[in-house]
Formats: structure tokens, sequence, C-alpha cells
RNA sequence: GGUCCCAUCGUCUAGUGGUUAGGACGCUGGCCUCUCACGCCGGUAACGCGGGUUCAAAUCCCGCUGGGAUCACCA
């Protein structure tokens, strides 16, 4: 606050693991800390006991680390502001609730969650399209700040005027204060409810700007009252629209991965997952392919749209496959890193790091996500490949036997290993016999890589070397022989 | 139902008074080719409706319709 930087929060409910929606309201607030010189900040709002694990806090930490996202101040970093996990501050949470009571902001109300549930039955029996809101019993009740535990504090609401913000996305707002209530801000049992926990934290951990999603704009008018019950100045705030499934509906299970760890699982690189999301109600014209360095220049609230958006299976996969095949969004170096674990996966533990990055260029182009590229690149990392059977049957026969001995004669002989050299020279030697690439080359591939689907032949070749090469061949060769005899 | 919000191809979007309404994904025709891919060229497809304002409206205003959010001692 006192250093002018814009300080932006990410406020996690570990009720669950990371949605990729709620990672792209990191995402938007990250992007805009680090573009500005900013402070992130990462805080947990594990207030709901009944459903905040520490489990699915340390899968939050441990996925927004892989997403790159990572916090400047947070529960396990630290910070000037903290503690940054909720259920660690009650006493300042305590501290506020008296100073809203101390200028009539807030009282207390003992009315049981029972004889409350009871009149809204009453009224819904009498009036099915009637809105039960708390009618104000204890407002003039005076009840004691700190006195019987089994009453919680609620807020004195205006009932009429308006509040009016201007959001950064949607512009002005405003919203009646007929339509606010008396709401629930600390439980009986001294745990603040939403809307006093962000509150008081939002001031005391001088949060400059909100960012989050639509679904939290409701809650906007109550806690701008808040704010100016305790004289605090207000935050920017941005609200940004849903992100909703394929049919319309709210982003479930339904629809496919909403877990982050899942992506990870998958095989997406991180890159990707945030290119995709950013690209939902944020826009730079007609670009649409963006390095993570790109994003933190480029990134702006001007241009975040207001219109939710429905996820699209097939774009997403459109914009992971673009980061796998460019090089200058995923390095090699990163490639490989991507796809060593599922190299691990399929047994294949010590791939010589050179040879990875000498066959990655021939995948990337045939991979969409790093557990395909593992399968594409199985077969550089075998003393011999695993032969496909069909692909065996129809290309190791019997007529082929002459060509691939030749083809071995040649590779046996050729002058240099690299894949234009060695395609010229193998093409000179079939045009001398009257024949054609492809009259060797299905036969060559599955020898050499086990499948009928490869990359260029002598590109393969080349990864492999000449030792290896031959060493297949000979297989097949043999195999030919056997089959035939 | 109350309150708030939204509305351009099927999807993500560009567009801020004058454009043949652009791009991307998808789908599709073709080219390239040792297989599979990549790539390249082309096609398909949108301003929800109705009123205004204006010489001129996808762009501004109003209404309608449609969609979403929310109305807990969840967040």
């Amino acid at each position: 606050m006192s250093t002018g930087k814009p300080r932006l929060r990410f406020a996690p409910s570990p009720t669950g693991y990371l949605h990729i929606g709620g990672v792209r309201t990191a995402l938007f607030n990250w992007l805009w800390a680090r573009k500005t010189g900013g402070t992130f900040i990462l805080r947990i709002e594990d207030t709901d006991r009944e459903r905040s694990t520490p489990e699915n806090e340390a899968i939050i930490l441990r996925d927004m680390r892989w997403l790159g996202l990572e916090w400047d101040e947070g529960p396990d970093s630290g910070g000037p502001h903290g503690p940054y996990r909720q259920m660690d501050r009650l006493p300042i949470y305590h501290e506020y609730a008296d100073k809203l009571i101390a200028s009539g902001a807030a009282y207390r109300c003992d009315c049981t969650k029972d004889e409350l549930d009871a009149q809204r039955k009453a009224l819904t029996a009498q009036d099915p399209k009637a809105q039960f809101r708390y009618p104000g019993t204890c407002r003039d009740k005076k009840l004691p700040a700190n006195g019987d535990r089994s009453s919680v504090l609620r807020m004195r609401a205006p009932s009429s005027g308006a509040v009016t913000y201007r959001d950064l996305v949607f512009g002005e707002v405003t919203t009646p204060n007929s339509a606010l209530q008396d709401a629930v801000l600390m439980r009986s049992d001294g745990v603040p409810l939403y809307n006093l926990g962000a509150v008081v934290d939002d001031v005391t951990m001088g949060i400059t700007l909100v960012a989050r999603g639509r679904d939290h704009m409701i809650n906007t008018p109550i806690q701008i009252l808040l704010y100016e019950a305790l004289g605090a100045t207000l935050p920017q705030f941005a609200h940004l629209p849903m992100m909703l499934g394929p049919d319309g509906a709210k982003l479930s299970k339904r629809h496919g991965a909403v877990a982050v760890g899942e992506y990870r699982e998958k095989g997406i690189p991180a890159g990707g997952l945030l290119n995709y999301l950013v690209r939902f109600g944020w826009s730079h014209g007609d670009e649409e392919i963006f390095s993570v360095a790109d994003l933190v220049q480029k990134f702006d609230w001007e241009h975040c749209g207001k219109g939710d958006g429905k996820y699209d299976p097939k774009k997403f996969a459109a914009i992971i496959f673009e980061h796998l095949k460019r090089p200058d969004l995923t390095s090699d170096e990163a490639y490989a890193n991507g796809v060593v674990p599922f190299l691990a996966q399929r047994g294949l533990t010590d791939a010589p790091r050179a040879k990875l990055l000498a066959a990655l260029p021939l995948v990337r182009e045939r991979a969409q996500t790093f557990v395909e590229a593992a399968d594409a690149l199985d077969y550089f990392f075998r003393d011999l490949p695993v032969l496909d059977d069909k692909a065996a049957k129809k290309f190791l026969v019997a007529d082929k036997a002459s060509h691939l001995a030749g083809l071995r004669a040649e590779l046996a002989s050729a002058p240099v290993f690299e894949p234009s050299a060695l395609e010229a020279h193998v093409v000179a030697w079939l045009a001398g016999k009257g024949l054609e690439l492809k009259d060797v080359a299905q036969a060559a591939r599955v020898a050499i890589t086990g499948r009928s689907a490869s990359p260029g032949l002598f590109e393969v070749i080349a990864v492999l070397g000449k030792d290896v090469v031959l060493a297949r061949l000979d297989r097949a060769i043999a195999l030919v022989a056997a089959a035939g005899a």
C-alpha cells in the first residue's frame, strides 16, 4: 500500500482440488501483479471447516507451482501481512467484529438457526414465491459483543440508498440497498463467514485490486458497505465472466477434466493450459497464441470481455498442440522435462538426454500431449522396437526380403549418416534397380520402428545411428526368413 | 420470484457510427508426400427480435426475448 504498487490476491478455499476456473482467476491476478511489479498473494480461505482439508491445501499449492503461478506472500512462504490462512487469523476478525459492533454497523443476534428455518418455512408455506429475509429481531437487543457464544454477528444493512462502484470489466454497477438484508458476518462459533473474512483480510493485507469470478459480484455491495463501516480505503474490483461447460451448464466433472492435476497427468504443458484459459474473457486483437512472458507484457483489463464462455475441448487441444509444436513456446529442454515422466511410466527410465533431445523434433508435430509424445518416442529407447503385429504381417513379408537386405547393405556402406544424404544414397540405389522409395519404405519402417506410422524414415535412421538400425534390419530379415521357411 | 449481469459464425473472439463484419478452433474440398503427421491453398458459417437517434448503427438509447449469477451460521 505504501509502495503504491498493486497488491492482488488469489483466495481459494481448500474444499477441493484446484479447478481450472479458479486457475483462470488466479492467472489474471498473477499477470497483473507481474506486469505492474506488484505483489501476488495466496490466501487460504479455510473457514468452512467441514469441507476444508490440509490435503486439499497441499494440492492447491502444488498445482499453483506446477502452473508457474508463484506467489510473493502465502501460507508457506509467509510475508509481512500474515498469517495467510484464515483459521490462523481468528483474533483479527474478532477485533474487527468489535469495531463493527462499536460503530453500530453490526450487532449480535441470538436467533437460532432452527427458529429462522421455522420462520422461513412458515413464510414459504403461506406464499411459495416469497423470499425469506431476516426480520431484524435482534437489531436493537444490544446483545453484549463478547457475551453469549451462541450469538452470530449480523451486519446492520441499510434499507434505502444504493451502492455504486466502477468495475474494471463491467463498468458502473449499481445495486439498491433494498435488496440487502442483515447478513450473518460471523458464526456463533466465532469463525467469520466469507464476506467478513474476505473484507478484513483484504483491508489488513492492503489489497488494492480484487479480481474474482462473476459469481462473487453479488457480494460486492455488502463488502463495500463493510469497507465504509470500517473507514477503509476501497480496492478496485474486477469481475471475470464465468467459464461454463460445452452445454452452457456450470463446468463440472462430467464435461471432462476440471482439476489441474488431471491435466498434468494427461501430459498437458502448463503454458498451454494458461494460454487457453487467458483467452477466456481476454483478447489481444487477433492474437491467440501467447507465451507466459507475452501475457505478462500484454495483459490488461480493458480487453476483458463480459460474456460468459463455454469450454471447448477441441479448441483446448489445438492450443495445447500449438505449444507442443513450437520450440519458442516449449523449448527442447522443457519438452524433454515434460516427457521424461511419461517415458518412465513405460519403463524407459534411462533415456539418454542427448538422444532424447535429438529425437524430440521428429515427434513434436505428431503428439498432442506428453503422453502421446512418450509413445511416439518409445522405439528410440528400446534395444529392439516392439513390433506391431498387424504392421509386421502386412509389411514384413517374403517379397520384401531382398529389399530389406539390399537396404541394409546400402546403409552399412553409407558414408554420411544424415537424413538428406541417406535419402539421396538410398534413392539412387533404388533407381538403379528400377524401384522407388515407396517400394521399401513401409517394410523398412516396420523393421526399424515396429510400426507402420512414424516420422520420416531417414530422420529416424539418423537419430538411431548405424549400429542400431542395422541390428533392427537384421532382426526383421531373420523374421521374414523364418516366416518363409 | 427479487436483485445483479450478459448477448457477433456451432465454439473462443476482433470490432468502440461508414469494413465485402476479420481471425482462430471445428467441419469440409484440394495440394504436398516413404507412412503418420506438420504445412499450404480454398469453402462453410454470425451481428437474437422490435422500436428509436443519425445522412449512416454490430457499434448509441428504450423495450422484448433468451441466457447466466445470487438470494445459507458455503465460498
